[in-house]
DNA sequence: GGAATGACGATAA
DNA sequence: ATTATCGCCATTC
């Protein structure tokens, strides 16, 4: 099934990631170039159990509902430059090529 | 097969 | 800044 397929390429540009850096749903699903937000938001819920989950926000800087404080907890551990209750997009908003992390 | 649903996004009021 | 609506897209009922 492709839908496999799909949920483990999001999983590993989750985990591609850096701490102190995140990716809205819409830039993950944009960067896969196909599906859409929902679809990663989707795969996440269901199979984000092993990725860094809390650095995937919405594109409005929003933090993972269900989880806001676990999420909130994390990020100040890890310096991510947040608003308050919100991640300050303008800075900590990540895309893969912007660090090419070298791949095995 | 059609309607409802959902860790979304952008815009309008 | 907050809430309300509409549009997207694949899955699920």
């Amino acid at each position: 099934m492709a839908d496999d397929d799909y949920a483990e390429l999001v999983l590993t540009v989750v985990e591609r990631i850096p701490p102190g850096r995140v990716m809205s749903y819409g830039a993950i699903a944009e960067y896969l170039g196909r599906g859409g937000p929902r679809q990663v938001g989707a795969v996440m819920s269901h199979y984000g159990g092993g990725v860094p989950w809390h650095r995937v926000v919405a594109a409005n800087g929003r933090l993972v509902p269900g989880h806001e404080q676990e999420a909130l907890r994390r990020h100040r551990q890890e310096g991510t430059p947040l608003k308050s209750d919100k991640v300050d997009m303008r800075r900590a908003v990540w895309w893969p090529e912007d660090d090419p992390a070298p791949l095995p």
